[in-house]
DNA sequence: ACCAACTTTATTTTT
DNA sequence: TAAAGTTGGT
C-alpha cells in the first residue's frame, strides 16, 4: 500500500479556492490522495450522496476508508469540515482519525470541530440546549461512582431494602432503558416491577428529577437530552440539518438504539421510511415527540456562521463545472439529500449485551432506501490460511450481512492456524510462553508484534504469573483505568466542588475524606438542611455553620471545610490551575493521608496524584481539565518497552498482531456459558463473532490453544474443547502434538500423556472408559508414583504502576536458558477429533481444601480409602461430604475433589 | 467511627 | 480461590 504521507501533497489546496475547485473539476485525472485505493475503497470515498453504507472487513482499510472520504469532501469543496458530523465510539478512534486527517488535508485545515465520539458530541450540543431539558449549561457528568451512590439515596429514600435492592442493579437496568432511547413513561411494564416492589418506574423518574435538581446528567443522558431536544424543538434540529452536510459513522455495527434514533434524527428523520426494530407497545421508535422534521431553514439563521459550502461561497457564480457530480448542497429551501456513510462489520459486532443493535447495520439499506453499499473484502493484514479459518467460522453465523475476506498475497509456505491441545491452564500458560521465547530467539520476533487473547480476564492471571517467573516483560491491557482509582477519583471530586460549588455527589464524597469525623449523622442533618432550603450542600453548609444545629466539634469542622473550599474558590481564577490543585490536596489534607498511610499501595496511590497534576499541565483550565476526564476515561500508555500484550478479545478489535495467541478455547469458557444461557443462538452467535475478532488480529500466526482442566471459582473443571474448534476448515488449520515434558515432574505436569491427554479427560467425563484416551490414563497412572504435581513458582512482582495497564519490566535477556523447551509437531489426526457427543457442560472435579461441612449422605467412599485422581494422582480420603470427597494426595497435597473423578485404587 | 470476621459472588467495557 | 461487600463487635 502507498503511504498517504508520501502521496499527499504537502500543502493541499485550501477549500473552496480555485485550485481545489479546479482539482474537483479535473475529472479523469483523479487526485493523488485516492493513489493506492481499491475499487471498492475508491467508491466508498467517492459516492458521497446518498446513504452508503460500507461493510469493512477486518483488515480492509476502513480507517483508510473514513479517513480519505473526508478529505475528499474537503478537498472538493463539497463542505467545510465544520460541515461534516464524524463520529466514533472511543476517543481513540476519534484521535486516531484526526491525526490521519490532519496528514491527509496537510494540516491546512483546523480541525474537524465535530468530529468525535457520539458522547463528548452529544456534550457539545447539549451544553447549546441545556435549557431546553432544564438544565444549565455548565451542568456536571456523572460518573458511575457518583451515579451508583446517588441511587443508593434515592432507594433509601423510598424506603426500600438497599441491600435486596443494590444500587448496582438499577444502575444497570438504567443504562440499558437510555441505551434503548426509554424515557420513564416509556419503559417495560415488566422492568418497572422487576425492580424495588414495583417501583422501578417512579425511581427512573426521582432519578432523572434528582439529576436534574444538581444540574447533572450521566452517560446516557448526553445521548438521550440531544434526542428530546431534537424531537421537542424542530427549529434546533433543522440548525443542525443544514450544518451537517455529511454525516459519518464509525463502527455502526455497535450503535445502540440511542445512538441509532439520534443519527436518524440528525439524517433527517422525514426521508426515512421506516422504523422497524422496536419490539412490543414500548417501541422506543414509535414513542412521543413531533414526527415531522421538515426543514424550514428561513425560519432562524444566522446561529451557524458558515452556512454555504466552500464551493458556494466561492466567490463568482455557482460552482464551475455543474456536472460534477452530485453536488448535494441544495439551494435554501429544499431539504437536502441524507448524505450519510456508515462504515461497520457486522461480524465484528461483539457488544450487543451493551446494548448494541447488530439490527441497525442489518437493516440499514431499510432505513435508508436507495442506500448504496458497498463490500470491502480485500484483506491487507492477514494470511490467506488465517482469512481461510476465519472466514470458515464465521460462516456459520445466520444473521449476517456476509463477506468473504481475501488476500492477493497467498502464500503456501504461510504458516496454517494452529490448534494445540493443553493439560491445563498452566500448562496452557507455560507452553505459551515457550512458544514466545522461541519465536523470540528463532526469528528475532519483536514482543510488541505478539499478544495473548483471552475471552475472561481471570485467565490473564495464569500468564501474568507464569511470564513472572519466567522473566518474560509482558503488559496487560485494559483493567482498572487511571481515572476511576480511588485516590483520583477523590482528588478529582475536590475540584469539582471548588469548580462547581454546587456538585453535591462530590461534596458528600469528600466531606470526611481524609476522616474528619464528620459521620453519617452529621452528613445527615446537612442533607435536611440543605434539602428543605433546596440549596447545594455546600451553600448549606455555610448556613448552617452558623447556626446552633450542629454540635460544636462538627460544627468547627464543618467551618473549616467550608472555608477551605471558599479559599480556594476565590484562587481559582487568579491561580495557575496546577499550582492550585497541588495546594487544594495539600492543605485539605489529602495528601497527608496517603503519607501517613502505611499500606502498600500507599506510595503508588501518592505517585498518581503527581500523575494527575502533571496531565493537568496539558489544559488551561480546571474547569477544562474537569470537562475533558468526564468524558476521556482515558490516558495514553506507554509503548516503549518491548512487552508481549495480554488483553480481552474484546479489547482486541481494531488492533492487529503479527502472532496472535488464543488461549481458553473450550466449552463453557468459549463460548462462555453464561452468553450461552442468556442470549441463545444470538448469544452463540457474538461469541463466534469474537472467535472472528480474535483470529482476524493474527497477521502472520495464529495460535489456539484449549485444555482439558481448568480452574474456575477455585474449582477445577473438567472441560471439553470449544465447537468453535470443529468449525475451523481443515484446510488452514494444523493440529499440533504437544511433545513435552517440561523438564521433569517439578515442572507441574507428571508426565507426557501424548496428544491425547485431553481426550483422556474428555472420556473420562462420559464415562467411555474403553477409549484409547483412556487406556492411556490409566497407563499413566503406573508411572505417576514418580512424578509429582508441583506448583511452578508463585506471584511476584506487584510494581506496576498507573495508567490503564500494568507492565513488567524485566532486563532483556534475563530469561535464561531452560531445560525442556516445547517442540510442536503437526499431528497425524485431522480436525475430527471433537467429537459432538463429548460436549456438554464442564464438570466439578475438585475443590477447595477443607469441606465445610459433613453431610450424612452416603458416599461409594469412606475416610481413609485409597483413591486414584486422574489430575492429582493416588491419594487418601480424609473426608466425606456427600459426593465431595476431602482427599489427602500423595504428591498434590490435600484437596478436595467430586467423587466422580476419582477412582478407587 | 473503625476494624475484623463473615458472606457472597464471581464475562465481556465505553462513555 | 480470592476479591468485594456486609455485619457485628469494640
Amino acid at each position: 500500500m502507498t503511504d498517504f504521507d508520501e502521496s499527499t501533497p504537502r500543502s493541499a489546496p485550501k477549500p473552496g479556492s480555485i485550485a481545489a475547485r479546479a482539482m474537483a473539476a479535473r475529472g479523469s485525472q483523479s487526485p493523488d490522495y485516492l493513489a493506492g485505493l481499491n475499487p471498492e475503497q475508491r467508491a466508498a470515498v467517492e459516492t458521497t450522496e446518498g446513504p452508503v453504507l460500507v461493510l469493512a472487513g477486518a483488515g480492509t482499510g476502513k480507517t483508510r476508508v473514513l479517513t480519505t472520504r473526508i478529505a475528499h469532501i474537503v478537498s472538493t469543496g463539497r463542505a467545510w469540515p465544520s460541515q461534516i458530523l464524524a463520529v466514533t465510539f472511543t476517543n481513540k478512534a476519534a484521535r486516531e482519525m484526526k491525526t490521519r486527517i490532519g496528514l491527509l488535508l496537510g494540516g491546512q485545515v483546523e480541525g474537524m470541530p465535530w468530529l468525535g465520539t457520539f458522547h463528548s458530541i452529544g456534550v457539545k450540543i447539549l451544553r447549546r440546549h441545556a435549557e431546553l431539558v432544564g438544565l444549565k449549561s455548565n451542568f456536571t457528568i456523572l460518573d458511575t461512582d457518583d451515579q451508583i451512590r446517588l441511587i443508593k439515596q434515592l432507594i433509601q429514600a423510598e424506603n426500600l431494602d438497599d441491600k435486596r435492592w443494590p444500587a448496582r442493579t438499577f444502575a444497570n437496568m438504567l443504562d440499558a432503558w437510555k441505551n434503548k432511547g426509554l424515557e420513564p413513561a416509556n419503559i417495560p411494564e415488566g422492568d418497572a416491577r422487576a425492580f424495588g416492589n414495583g417501583k422501578g418506574r417512579e425511581l427512573y423518574k426521582a432519578y432523572q428529577d434528582r439529576l436534574k435538581s444538581l444540574n447533572a446528567c450521566d452517560f446516557g443522558d448526553l445521548l438521550m437530552h440531544p434526542i428530546a431536544i431534537f424531537r421537542a424543538h424542530p427549529d434546533v434540529l433543522a440548525d443542525y440539518h443544514r450544518r451537517f452536510r455529511y454525516i459519518l459513522v464509525d463502527e455502526y455495527q455497535d450503535t445502540n438504539v440511542a445512538q441509532y434514533l439520534w443519527l436518524r434524527l440528525l439524517a433527517q428523520r422525514s426521508a426515512l421510511q421506516t422504523a422497524t426494530g422496536g419490539e412490543g407497545e414500548t417501541d422506543p421508535f414509535d414513542d412521543t415527540g413531533p414526527r415531522a422534521i421538515d426543514d424550514d431553514p428561513d425560519a432562524h439563521d444566522g446561529m451557524w456562521d458558515d452556512e454555504a459550502s466552500p464551493a458556494e461561497a466561492a466567490e463568482g457564480s455557482p460552482p464551475a463545472g455543474s456536472d460534477d457530480a452530485g453536488r448535494a448542497v441544495d439551494r435554501k429551501g429544499q431539504p437536502p439529500r441524507i448524505n450519510i456513510c456508515c462504515v461497520g462489520d457486522d461480524d465484528q459486532s461483539i457488544y450487543g449485551w451493551r446494548g448494541a443493535e447488530v439490527d441497525n447495520i442489518l437493516r440499514f439499506d431499510k432505513d435508508f432506501p436507495g442506500a448504496t453499499v458497498i463490500r470491502l473484502e480485500r484483506n491487507y493484514r492477514s494470511t490467506g490460511h488465517i482469512l481461510g479459518a476465519a472466514s470458515h467460522l464465521i460462516g456459520h453465523n445466520e444473521d449476517r450481512l456476509g463477506k468473504t475476506l481475501f488476500t492477493d498475497h497467498p502464500d503456501p509456505d504461510d504458516p496454517k492456524v494452529e490448534v494445540n491441545a493443553g493439560w491445563d491452564s498452566e500448562e496452557e500458560a507455560r507452553a505459551i510462553g515457550e512458544a514466545i521465547e522461541d519465536l523470540q530467539r528463532r526469528e528475532d520476533h519483536d514482543l510488541n508484534d505478539m499478544a495473548i487473547l483471552v475471552r475472561a480476564s481471570f485467565q490473564m492471571r495464569t500468564f501474568e504469573d507464569r511470564f513472572v517467573t519466567m522473566g518474560l516483560n509482558y503488559r496487560v491491557i485494559g483493567g482498572p483505568r487511571f481515572y476511576e482509582r480511588m485516590e483520583i477519583r477523590d482528588a478529582m471530586a475536590y475540584f469539582r466542588c471548588v469548580c462547581q460549588p454546587a456538585d453535591d455527589l462530590a461534596f458528600e464524597r469528600i466531606v470526611n475524606t481524609p476522616k474528619r469525623g464528620l459521620g453519617d449523622a452529621t452528613i445527615r442533618l446537612l442533607h435536611d438542611y440543605a434539602r428543605a432550603r433546596g440549596v447545594p450542600l455546600i451553600a448549606a453548609a455555610m448556613q448552617m455553620v452558623e447556626t446552633e444545629e450542629l454540635k460544636p466539634k462538627p460544627r468547627n469542622t464543618l467551618r473549616r471545610v467550608v472555608t477551605d473550599f471558599l479559599r480556594w474558590s476565590e484562587l481559582l481564577p487568579n491561580t495557575k490551575h496546577t499550582e492550585l490543585a497541588e495546594q487544594i490536596l495539600e492543605e485539605s489534607g489529602y495528601t497527608e493521608m496517603w503519607q501517613n498511610d502505611r499500606s502498600a499501595e500507599a506510595p503508588g496511590r501518592l505517585e498518581n496524584l503527581k500523575e494527575l497534576i502533571r496531565s493537568m499541565e496539558e489544559y488551561e483550565s480546571l474547569p477544562s481539565f474537569l470537562e475533558h476526564v468526564a468524558l476521556v476515561m482515558d490516558t495514553e500508555q506507554n509503548a516503549e518497552m518491548d512487552a508481549v500484550s495480554i488483553m480481552t478479545l474484546h479489547s482486541a478489535k481494531g488492533l492487529e498482531f503479527e502472532t496472535v495467541f488464543l488461549p481458553g478455547w473450550e466449552e463453557g469458557l468459549f463460548p462462555h456459558q453464561r452468553s450461552l444461557d442468556e442470549g441463545g443462538r444470538s448469544g452463540l452467535e457474538e461469541e463466534r463473532r469474537l472467535a472472528y475478532v480474535g483470529i482476524t488480529r493474527g497477521k502472520r500466526r495464529v495460535k489456539i490453544w484449549f485444555v482439558s482442566n481448568r480452574r474456575i471459582h477455585g474449582l477445577w473443571q473438567s472441560t471439553i474443547p470449544s465447537r468453535f474448534l470443529d468449525e475451523l476448515p481443515e484446510a488452514h488449520v494444523d493440529v499440533m502434538e504437544a511433545n513435552t515434558s517440561y523438564g521433569g515432574y517439578g515442572a507441574g505436569g507428571f508426565g507426557a500423556y501424548g496428544s491425547s491427554r485431553w481426550d483422556g479427560a474428555a472420556a473420562f467425563n462420559e464415562g467411555a472408559y474403553k477409549t484409547p484416551g483412556w487406556r492411556r490414563a490409566q497407563a499413566a497412572k503406573a508411572g505417576f508414583a514418580e512424578g509429582g504435581a508441583g506448583q511452578p513458582g508463585g506471584r511476584g512482582g506487584d510494581g506496576w504502576s498507573g495508567g490503564r495497564s500494568r507492565e513488567i519490566d524485566y532486563d532483556a535477556g534475563a530469561s535464561g536458558a531452560r531445560a525442556g523447551r516445547g517442540h510442536n509437531q503437526p499431528a497425524r489426526q485431522g480436525l475430527g477429533l471433537h467429537a459432538s457427543a463429548r460436549r456438554g457442560g464442564p464438570r466439578e472435579i475438585e475443590g477447595e481444601l477443607v469441606a465445610k461441612s459433613v453431610s450424612t449422605d452416603q458416599s461409594r467412599f469412606d475416610a481413609g480409602d485409597r483413591v486414584f485422581h486422574l489430575k492429582f494422582g493416588p491419594g487418601t480420603v480424609a473426608l466425606v461430604d456427600g459426593n465431595k470427597l476431602t482427599v489427602d494426595f500423595d504428591k498434590a497435597g490435600q484437596k478436595r475433589v467430586l467423587e466422580g473423578f476419582v477412582e478407587s485404587a
